[in-house]
DNA sequence: AAAAAAG
C-alpha cells in the first residue's frame, strides 16, 4: 500500500483525506501523482470509480500552493453540471486548509454568486464549456494565467460537441500551461487528437491489458426486452434482496420524466435527473439520491459519466447505449471503489446490432442474443429469472401473471 | 438521433 505522503503529496491535504477515511493511494494516483507533481503533461487512463479525480486533483492542488495570489491559476473542466459540482467538492475538501480556493462554475445558475467568487480572487475553476467561455466572454474570468488545466472525461470533451468550445478555451490559456487528461475511455484517435493541447504526453494506463475493458467487479445481466415487460422486470430488481440504490438510463428525457410517474404511480419514491429539469430540481434530486432519501435514481445520459454515489449497487439501462464507451460509464456507476454491482441491461429488438457491437468491443463472448444472457456465468431466459440465484432476485409471486403487478414498496432498513 | 452545454 502506497500512502500520499510517499507519493509527495503535503500533510495538510493528507490530513483532509485521511477525515474522509482516504489514505490509501489508488493504482492511478500512484502513478500519476509523482509525474504530475514534476509538470508532466498526462493522459489518465483508468476503469470508473477508481480515483481518478484525486489522481489530478491533489497534484493540482498542491503545484497551486497553499497560498497562492488571487486570480485563476487552475480549471478543471467537465462535461455536466452535476460533475463540476462533484470536483469542486472534492477538490474543496482537499484544501479546506488551504488559502487556495475553488469555485465552481456552471450554467443554469445565477451569474452573480460565480461573478463574486472571481473577483474575490478564486485561483481554481471546477466548470463546464458553456458558462465558462460566457464568462470569459464577459471579461469576468481572464484564463491569461492558468498554469494547470485540466480535462476530466477528456475524451467526451473532445468529442464532436464539445471540441470547438474546448478549443476556444485552450486558446484563451497559455501554451506553457501544464496539461492533464483523464478519463476511463480513451479511444487512440482521441489521443492522437489531444496531443495538439498538449507537450510530450505520457499516457498512463493504469489497468491489467489482459483484464478487458469492463470493470471485473460489476455483473453484466443481458435481457432481450422485446417479449417481456421492463416495468416489470424493473419492479422485481427494485425489490431484489440487498439492493441499494439504483440508477435507471433512458435514451431521452421525456422517456426519464414518464417512467418517474409510472414509477411513483406505482409506489417508488424515485429521483429523476435529465435536462428537461430546471437546476434546483436537478440539484435536489442528486442531493436525495446521495444522501439515500431517495434509493432510486432515473437519468438520460446526463449521469453517466464521472458521478460517484455510494452505495449504487444496480445499474438498469432501459434501452441499449450508444455504443461501448457509453456502456463502461453507465454501469461504472455501480462496482465502484472496490466495491461489487450489478449491471441489467434492456435489448430490445431493434438494438441487437448495437448490442452486438458493445458485447463484441467489450470482449465478453456472449453468444449471439437467442434468449436472455447474463456476462457470465448464468444463462437467463425470458422473465426466467432463477429463484435464489447468488440472492441477487427475489422471486415474486406473480411470475408468469399476464396482468403487471402493482409494486409494492420497498420495506425501509 | 438524443443528450449535453449559455440564455
Amino acid at each position: 500500500m502506497t500512502t500520499f505522503i510517499e507519493l509527495g503529496i503535503d500533510q495538510d491535504m493528507v490530513d483532509q483525506l485521511a477525515h474522509k477515511g482516504i489514505t490509501e493511494a489508488f493504482p492511478i494516483q500512484e502513478q500519476t501523482i509523482p509525474l504530475a507533481l514534476t509538470g508532466q503533461d498526462i493522459i489518465g487512463q483508468a476503469k470508473t470509480g477508481t480515483g481518478k479525480t484525486f489522481g489530478f486533483g491533489l497534484p493540482l492542488l498542491q503545484r497551486i500552493g497553499a497560498n497562492p495570489e488571487p486570480g485563476v491559476q487552475a480549471l478543471v473542466v467537465v462535461p455536466t453540471r452535476e460533475l463540476a459540482m462533484q470536483v469542486f467538492e472534492d477538490l474543496e475538501l482537499a484544501a479546506k486548509g488551504r488559502a487556495a480556493t475553488v469555485v465552481p462554475i456552471y450554467g443554469g445558475k445565477a451569474y452573480e454568486g460565480q461573478i463574486e467568487q472571481l473577483k474575490a480572487g478564486a485561483q481554481i475553476v471546477v466548470g463546464t464549456p458553456g458558462r465558462l467561455l460566457d464568462l470569459a466572454s464577459q471579461r469576468v474570468l481572464d484564463l491569461g494565467n492558468v498554469r494547470e488545466m485540466v480535462l476530466d472525461e477528456a475524451d467526451k470533451m473532445l468529442d464532436l460537441g464539445f471540441l470547438a468550445d474546448i478549443e476556444k478555451l485552450f486558446s484563451k490559456t497559455p501554451a506553457s500551461r501544464h496539461t492533464m487528461l483523464f478519463s476511463a475511455t480513451m479511444p487512440g484517435i482521441i489521443v492522437s487528437l489531444a496531443r495538439r493541447f498538449m507537450s510530450n504526453p505520457i499516457h498512463i494506463r493504469a489497468t491489467d491489458p489482459d483484464e478487458g475493458a469492463a470493470q471485473a467487479n460489476i455483473e453484466h445481466i443481458i435481457y432481450r426486452a422485446h417479449s417481456l415487460d421492463k416495468d416489470e422486470v424493473i419492479g422485481r430488481i427494485l425489490q431484489a434482496e440487498g439492493r441499494g440504490k439504483t440508477v435507471i438510463f433512458m435514451r431521452t428525457k421525456r422517456a426519464a420524466a414518464r417512467l418517474q410517474e409510472e414509477l411513483t404511480d406505482r409506489g417508488y419514491d424515485a429521483a429523476a435527473v435529465h435536462g428537461d429539469l430546471g437546476q434546483d430540481q436537478r440539484e435536489r434530486a442528486m442531493a436525495s439520491f446521495k444522501t439515500g432519501k431517495k434509493d432510486v435514481l432515473i437519468a438520460t445520459e446526463v449521469a453517466a459519466r464521472g458521478i460517484d454515489v455510494d452505495d449504487v449497487t444496480h445499474v438498469i439501462n432501459h434501452t441499449v447505449p450508444d455504443d461501448d464507451k457509453a456502456y463502461l460509464h453507465r454501469v461504472g456507476r455501480t462496482g465502484r471503489a472496490g466495491r461489487t454491482g450489478i449491471a441489467v441491461t434492456f435489448v430490445d429488438w431493434d438494438d441487437m446490432h448495437k448490442w452486438a457491437l458493445i458485447n463484441k468491443a467489450l470482449d465478453f463472448g456472449i453468444p449471439e442474443p437467442v434468449e436472455t444472457y447474463s456476462s457470465s456465468p448464468h444463462l437467463f431466459t425470458d422473465l426466467n429469472i432463477p429463484e435464489g440465484t447468488k440472492g441477487r432476485l427475489k422471486a415474486t409471486p406473480s411470475e408468469g401473471s399476464s396482468t403487471p403487478r402493482r409494486a409494492q414498496r420497498r420495506p425501509q432498513p
